[in-house]
DNA sequence: CCTCGCTCCCAAAGCGCTTTGGATATCCTG
DNA sequence: CAGGATATCCAAAGCGCTTTGGGAGCGAGG
């Protein structure tokens, strides 16, 4: 069933028809019931791609997830994010196209976004420090919005963000508060953006307090069970091991638990743990009491608030970028405890 | 830059151009040469919707995602069999679009899809026992390929499925080789088709061996952290607790260990567990060693053969329906031991 | 020399929608 | 009751591509 059927079982033009549906005001209110009622029970609905043809939009939403082939980590928290956006795009007749590209391909995907027409706007994934993709998207003029920030890139352009810094800084000064003079820090990689501003804000606690940076129990890898397990444990192992660890994703902090108490040691008594809580549905940090100590905010909240930002910058493309600047908050759970007397 | 232009630039017509750029023989090796170059210079690509009005077809696959109101849980094992199928979409120049619908909701988005043109096919996640959406779908006509089987649907469709029940069974025979008797189970939720059969894998592995059926350590559970800690919990609190327990996902089984740990007790020693491994990127099973005892399958790699096996279908639609079952593996790990003397 | 059969190319129709630029009928004003 | 506004509808063009149904041009066979 399609327009020209549809209009000639009414015997009505196209025109019409069209109109009656799309809402627009040079019909009369008893025609358009009479079009609507008639095309729900035939379950007409426009074909997309004629549609977008003619009107030159998509209605659809990229999303490039970018994979690592070095070690082909599919991040854990995307799911949850396109949750959040998903609900936003179904609400508003939204696709979701989702392209999966090997790290330094995306440049080809997002120009092939654009001259193909395949999405009216796209949504950045994972900054980088400089990252190349944000003045290319500029360049391609490929409405975007940006999940996190990209220290180093000096154009404007609209993000929605965690105060990552701020976040670290809180949770390590919680950390000093407690007594811990030796604090870890397990971070992800410190090339994507809201690492390496979590490592910022962990040594501007330190230096806060004057407590001296140390190298060795800084680390920086992905964000992946083993690697919190492999990290954590290098750390308690050696001659001078933190009391304190932070971590950066709540992945991570399952293995620098597993790390903890294989040593025999107790987690929150014997080495505390603080972790950012991206409070992933199917790893929810306990169910009363949380188990791990943590800076969280949801990352499917972020999914709505930032795929809604990004409809309102492509139904209205002179709209000045927006800055939206979240802040965690600190739970207190029970992988913290005073430092152990030494 | 569309057909048009470039084919004025190169003094040829549009048909010519088309045929040249897609590979047609009514055109000469030396025009082609001078097309495609022509077009790769001035990065030509053609508009997707364009195409698609004019074929008929829009070269991309669907995936639905169900989100439970109840409980929002997204199944995290989604980010890594959408991974492997965006290998195989992205080779093939598919797209790959995604629909997160509240359950129940899930007709409408099928309709739609058929309706309004947005994809050639589906790809089914999640089926349940008596699932309506596969014959939904063959009503429809809409091709799709099945990632598991749904027990109780008699129509023939293409599927590919892990033997979940015989992984059970073999993970149940193994536990009692090793002299456990009272084996524990925490399953996902048994209307899920594959936990269905993993509960009969189970119980077929008990009942050989003369064992009796406890529905209190028989539990069926959302997969996530927190519900293994709680059912593993209730377990290992009771009067005759498990000496082992059966866990039907990664994510649960590091709630069943935090349980055992918590109470003071070893995994591997006290308590053996056994759990049913994806090999998902970011929780990967120990490094070297494996942690968990696991029957494991790698779901990046069904979301590459189930894919193919979609494209297939829709570039030949007469083929018959395809069943793909693999085997999941027995790997020992660090989780089970001996059951310990009464 | 004419015709047949290739090879290589083209004009134009068509995919299903939106939208421009009227046309027709109806309704008010003065 | 004329003239202009208003409400309601329509024919046709156009979005960018593919594909049908030819039509030149050219060498070969009779």
């Amino acid at each position: 069933m399609n327009l020209k059927e549809l209009s000639e079982k009414l015997g009505l033009s196209q025109t019409t028809v069209s109109r009656a549906l799309n809402g627009y005001p040079e019909v009369s209110e008893a025609t358009r019931e009479k079009v609507q009622l008639f095309a729900k029970q035939h379950n007409y609905s426009p074909n997309t791609r004629a549609k977008g043809l003619a009107t030159g939009r998509s209605h659809a939403i990229g999303h490039v997830i970018p994979i690592a082939n070095r070690h082909e980590v599919v991040n854990p928290i995307f799911g949850d994010f396109i949750a959040g956006a998903g609900e936003v795009y179904a609400a508003n007749n939204f696709e979701m196209v989702l392209s999966i590209v090997e790290d330094g391909n995306e440049e080809k995907v997002y120009r092939a976004f654009k001259t193909r027409g395949t999405v009216d706007g796209v949504i950045l994934h994972g900054p980088r420090i400089n990252d190349e993709r944000i003045p290319l998207l500029q360049e391609i003029g490929l409405p975007f919005v940006v999940h996190g920030r990209a220290s180093g890139v000096e154009t404007d352009y609209s993000w929605l963000d965690v105060n990552n810094r701020r976040a670290f800084t809180r949770a390590t000064e919680f950390l000093i508060d407690l007594g811990h003079r030796r604090i870890g820090l397990i971070n992800g990689l410190e090339d994507m953006d809201f690492a390496h501003r979590r490592r910022l804000g962990y040594e501007d606690g330190l230096k806060a307090r004057g407590l001296s940076i140390d190298s060795f129990i800084m680390r920086s890898y992905e964000m992946t069970e083993s690697n919190g397990y492999t990290a954590a444990g290098e750390m308690l192992d050696s001659e001078a091991p933190p009391t304190a660890i932070l971590v950066s994703s709540i992945i991570t902090a399952l293995g620098t638990r597993r790390a903890i108490e294989d040593r025999g040691l107790k987690m929150g008594r014997d080495v505390s743990v603080v972790t950012y809580d991206d409070t992933l549905s199917y790893l929810a940090n306990g169910i009363d009491v949380p188990i791990f100590t943590a800076t969280r905010s949801s990352v499917r909240d972020a999914g709505r608030q930032l795929s809604n930002l990004l409809l309102a910058k492509i139904s209205d493309p002179s709209r000045p970028p927006d800055h939206i600047l979240l802040e965690a908050e600190l739970t207190v759970g029970q992988s913290t405890g005073p430092a152990p007397a030494t």
